[in-house]
DNA sequence: GTGAAAGCGCTAACAG
DNA sequence: CTGTTAGCGCTTTCAC
């Protein structure tokens, strides 16, 4: 199979017969060849394992059919929660059926965003960029508007009004979470939110309160902690709102919930009988842990194969109008919001 | 800052009053450049934020300074453990600082395998390739061999004799987990082992075995139940290994553990109380949850350096000899295991 | 439908 | 120490 290492066109040119353009129409399945010629180009390129040398394309088209993912600083304690590889699943997944290749630019250190940034930024490197969402004031999205690189944003970024997204009905669903707590029957309802600085954890916030006022339900700023969506920082701020007495929480991301319920264990309280719970993300592991996480879901993968689709049309399109992506969440019933014991659920519709 | 951006060698070289090479010496810091020219050259640089195109210089230098990661379907199922990620950062920062762009392969599906290995393989992307490693029939080992791209494997593989790879030595680090749950005082100890048909998951067994023959114990093939490194094998795992009542358990992974002690506590038995337990990775999870989990320390982030750092070294010096890397483990002893509830822990010496 | 020729922007001998 | 020159391997007009 993989013979000759260092073929070029001309090779392939000239042991079909052919001119090295009509070869490299055959490869890109350009129009304007005769059948007969391009089976006996297709037929040598496949007996000898061909592939044309990508540096070389990338010089002469303009394009690398390289897109870039940046994961900045600000998210990269996050790293560890499967929301993230997750994501990044479903972008490599479509950039793998769209002929792209994903490069991954994880920014560790202050030092890292240095170096990282001037290189990304690079005539012939990445064709576009898919930059994860964090707060406003980060360089990240400074020198992304600055430059004249093609990207799109997770999560609705806070001032860029020209960006490009995709994003989820953060608000909604947060507010079909608190809505199914106070239809079970809760009343004193607490949430441990996300960063506050990001929008993300902004709407979900607005979320809670919405629902709480749709029910005349007076929120306790007390019950209101603010998190970060590590572990740690759930078990932190589950510690915060625990005097408080809550009997039921909204928690901003599942994985917040792992460190919470820790919390939660450690006071001697079980989920839901002492305190329920609703999550955020529907990880895989929402639905193996024990008490089963009653979530709201959100189609992280997908999310991801739209992210690099958008980005795709952004590089052949251009980038105004801006496209704006929001998928919708879904609430998944399950054992920690304690509604098979509270009462016989009967849908809120 | 980021003025315009189509300037090219040739731009600079003029408006610096040079040859174009000579602008290409000082951007390479090569010799050869007297002191007055480079300042004049770097100062036209830094003004007009001029960054050299990488497809240019990658189709003449032959090296495009990207390396690739290669997570096969094998281990896509783990990609929520977090191992992957933060093995994955120690090679994204080791990359950054040597001046490489990561490329990242993941392979969702057969479909996914047979369009991404041969673009892998097209020249003119990657200088080389880092792979995770996987059991011996893997389709992409067999690849790697045949190709001509240099790489080098995390885990000793199977049937590659002159392979480079970078590994921990799960051997004795599982012998050290063992031997101190026996210096504790349990008899009874059974294993949850990774894949068998992976060097770690058959290494990380073997040093279960030599510990126990040590001290003159014998096996119970009944305590033996193989894993397969996820959260929900862990579980399954520890439901067959339960009815055989062992006192205390070693589980070939930190990820591995949570499913377990999942299953202990639905089967009513607390840990360390009922059942000792001595996990494998130390995850930064491993320190929070409670109990805090005894475990044998790999150096995830190092070993992620290293692999970087072997790869350019085989990619600058050629692949031979074969470069074999094994780090030290280190048993960390926290609540998991009962040791100090149980006596008062002397050290192994 | 096919081929010839002109680059893409850089590196790397080779002169000088 | 610096400039000239010849490619790297492909895409892409433009003729024919």
């Amino acid at each position: 199979m993989g013979l000759n290492p260092k073929l070029t066109l001309e090779d392939i040119a000239r042991m079909s017969g052919v001119s090295r353009s009509t070869v490299s129409r055959v490869i890109n399945q350009q129009p304007n060849v005769s059948e007969p010629v391009r089976q006996r180009v297709m037929d040598v390129i496949h007996q000898t394992g061909f592939h044309p040398n990508l540096a070389a394309r990338s010089l002469a088209s303009q394009r690398s059919y390289i897109i870039g993912l940046v994961i900045p600083r600000s998210v990269q304690n996050l790293f560890s929660d499967p929301y993230i590889p997750l994501l990044t699943q479903g972008i490599a997944q479509t950039c793998n059926q769209n002929n792209h290749t994903l490069a991954l630019f994880l920014f560790n250190t202050e030092e890292d965003e240095y170096k990282l940034l001037p290189r990304i930024r690079r005539p012939g490197l990445v064709d576009g960029l898919i930059a994860l969402s964090t707060h406003a004031d980060d360089e990240l999205l400074t020198q992304l508007r600055q430059g004249d690189i093609p990207y799109v944003i997770t999560g609705r970024p806070m001032n860029l009004p020209d960006a490009s997204y995709v994003d989820v009905d953060n608000l909604y669903g947060a507010f079909l979470a608190v809505r199914h707590l106070i239809h079970i029957g809760y009343r004193h309802i607490g949430t441990i939110t996300g960063p506050l600085k990001t929008t993300t954890g902004m709407d979900r916030l607005e979320g809670y309160k919405k629902a709480l006022f749709e029910s005349f339900i007076e929120y306790d700023p007390r019950l209101i902690v603010e998190g970060d969506f590590t572990q740690s920082g759930g078990y932190y701020a589950a510690l915060k709102i625990l005097p408080h007495q809550p009997d039921a929480i909204f928690i901003a991301s599942d994985y917040m919930v792992l460190g919470a319920i820790q919390a939660f264990q450690e006071n001697g309280l079980t989920v839901p009988d002492d305190i329920a719970v609703v999550g955020f993300d529907d990880l895989p592991i929402s639905s193996q842990m024990s008490p089963s996480l009653t979530t709201i879901r959100q189609p992280i993968r997908p999310l991801g194969a739209k992210l690099v689709e958008t980005l795709l049309d952004i590089i052949d399109n251009g980038s105004q109008p801006p496209r704006r992506v929001i998928f919708g969440t879904e609430l998944v019933i399950r054992e920690s919001c304690g509604a098979h014991q509270k009462m016989v659920f009967q849908g809120d519709g």
